[in-house]
RNA sequence: GGGUCGUUAGCUCAGGGGUAGAGCAUCUGACUUUUAAUCAGAGGGUCGGAGGUUCGAAUCCUCCACGACCCA
């Protein structure tokens, strides 16, 4: 058997694979091993940098000798000496030897290495003509060898499936992408700090379960054999939270996956990650406020400022956040007045005459439903500043409390819009078990009542007034880094197979 | 689900009926402080897949796969 057939891959077979399979061979004939277990760095590149920087005059170098690791991202061969890019996970930093502080062997070896190798470097730190911190190779160690190509250096990766698919490539070549999943990293420790000081609880629940309940969407449908059950990927942590009220736990939040069948596009991803916040006696405005810290510190430890620039615009994250009722944005945005007023079927006919494609069939919708729809048509995509818009139509929020100034047709709920992008949703938790139960009713049409009879048990026993925010930080992410695709904020976002 | 656009060398991209192209990367040679190093030379392709039209298809047509954007 021939080494081409020997280490075939049937995906990726081609001449610069096979000459660094060759390189590999060569290596291991000179007693060298490819890929050693472990090798002791004393320093990560950018804690070289820190350290020296500014403190080494041009053309002289530190005494200190450093051992750093990375991968190779450039290599300028100079003949008797060369250049070379290291990148770690904290930065890069440029290596230097020759043929004198390596040895002709040892420097024949150094040069047959390629771009995309990990590499182990011991030298001193020293400063180039050209006045760029370096480190002068005295030895190396090849920590990995690699058998592919990097994507170009100047352009980077740019095909969009492949950044997606290998996404190891957009990380490597794409520093922007690196950025956004710091980013996200930090906003996510933000909120778990920000919360955790606050007294609340972090707690898991079902992602699993019988009924997938707390939201209306599609759920994955799975199945468990020993329990000889369906099980439903969740749509909604929510349900499973407010029972943790209902058991005494206060204050609790839950940041996960949540999982809905349905379509894919800029900014629907079948699973995305949220978190729910549970605050007992709390009502909605304390909501707002909670909502507004945690995003204001999110933004700020997450990307570094408060006013990022999107699209040439400046969100300003820090100022007092607009609220609205989204009965006045939407009289606002469309020129009717009295709203509150005026029947469904006069709605219907508002829309007919703006030559607006309803969202479902006439004679199932309510006032409600034509007032959120209007809301979504006329204003939502407006709302670029940070805006809570507040008091939503109660037959669109069967979970949230109507409006304690006895109005029965709002209730005390908002949503919270960043860069035009809705990225949050609370309320005033509705507690009254027998009202739920009617809520439930109504909405589903009496499928709601054993789906959720668990819960509707639990609330019947007691639960106090309560806060609940749930927070999309997919959503979130995407409006303050100006990710035009929730793909751009997902590691590997959902993609047909391919093949 | 519908519409539009895309898929050409490892990467970034030209080429839109007449021998498959460039830059980077790779390989060979020169060069002991370069940094998109430079200079000289070489190799590398199932033009996403399958059919069709044509003397001749990367190019035109049909279907399929995957992706992007818009709409639902």
């Amino acid at each position: 058997m021939s080494s081409e057939e020997e280490h075939a891959s049937p995906e990726d077979s081609n001449v610069l694979r096979e000459e660094r399979i060759e390189k590999l061979a060569e290596l291991r004939e000179k007693g060298l091993e490819p890929y050693p277990h472990s090798y002791d760095r004393t320093h990560e590149l950018t804690k070289v940098i820190e350290q020296h920087e500014g403190e080494i005059e041009e053309g002289e170098e530190a005494e200190e000798v450093v051992r750093v690791a990375g991968r190779i991202i450039g290599f300028r061969d100079m003949g008797k000496a060369c250049f070379f890019d290291l990148k770690d996970g904290t930065g890069e930093l440029q290596g230097y030897t020759n043929i004198d502080l390596l040895g002709e062997e040892d420097y024949g070896v150094l040069k047959d290495l390629d771009v995309g190798d990990f590499l182990g470097l011991e030298g001193v730190v020293f400063v180039t003509h050209r006045g760029e911190l370096s480190i002068k190779v005295r030895d190396f160690t090849l920590l990995s060898k690699s058998l592919h190509p990097l994507p170009e250096k100047w352009h980077g990766l740019q095909d969009v499936e492949k950044r997606y698919r290998q996404r190891y490539l957009d990380l490597i070549s794409n520093e922007a992408t690196r950025e956004i999943f710091v980013a996200r990293s930090k906003l996510i420790s933000s909120f778990r700090n920000t919360l955790d000081e606050k007294g609340f609880l972090e707690v898991e629940t079902p992602l699993m379960q019988p009924a997938a309940g707390g939201a209306t969407a599609e759920p994955f449908v799975t199945y468990h054999n020993a329990l000889d059950q369906e099980l439903y990927l969740r749509i909604a942590p929510e349900l499973y939270l407010k029972r943790l009220v209902i058991g005494g736990m206060e204050k609790v939040y839950e940041l996960g996956k949540n999982f809905r069948n349905e379509g894919v596009s800029t900014k629907h991803n079948p699973e995305f990650t949220t978190i729910e916040i549970y605050q007992a006696y709390a009502d909605y405005e304390d909501a707002m406020d909670l909502t507004e810290e945690l995003i204001i510190q999110g933004t700020r430890e997450a990307i570094g400022t408060e006013e990022p620039e999107i699209e040439g615009r400046v969100l300003e994250i820090s100022s007092p956040w607009d609220r609205v009722s989204m009965v006045s944005a939407v009289e606002e945005a469309t020129g009717m007045s009295n709203l509150k007023e005026r029947s469904t079927s006069d709605l219907i006919e508002f829309a007919r005459e703006k030559n607006l494609e309803l969202p479902e069939k006439e004679s199932e919708l309510t006032w409600g439903e034509m007032v959120e729809f209007f809301f979504e048509e006329y204003v939502e995509e407006d709302l670029f500043q940070p805006t809570f818009v507040t008091d939503f139509p109660t037959d669109v929020s069967p979970l949230a409390k109507t409006k304690r100034d006895g109005d029965k047709d709002l209730t005390e709920r908002f949503e919270v819009f960043v860069g035009g992008i809705e990225v949050g949703n609370a309320f005033t938790e509705l507690n009254d078990p027998l009202e739920q139960r009617e809520r439930f009713r109504n909405k589903l049409e009496g499928e709601g009542e054993k789906k959720d009879e668990e819960f509707l048990k639990a609330l019947e026993y007691g639960m106090p007034p309560t806060a609940g925010i749930g927070i999309g930080l997919d959503r979130l992410l995407m409006a303050i880094t100006g990710a035009d695709s929730i793909r751009e904020v997902i590691l590997f976002p959902a993609l047909r197979r391919k093949e």
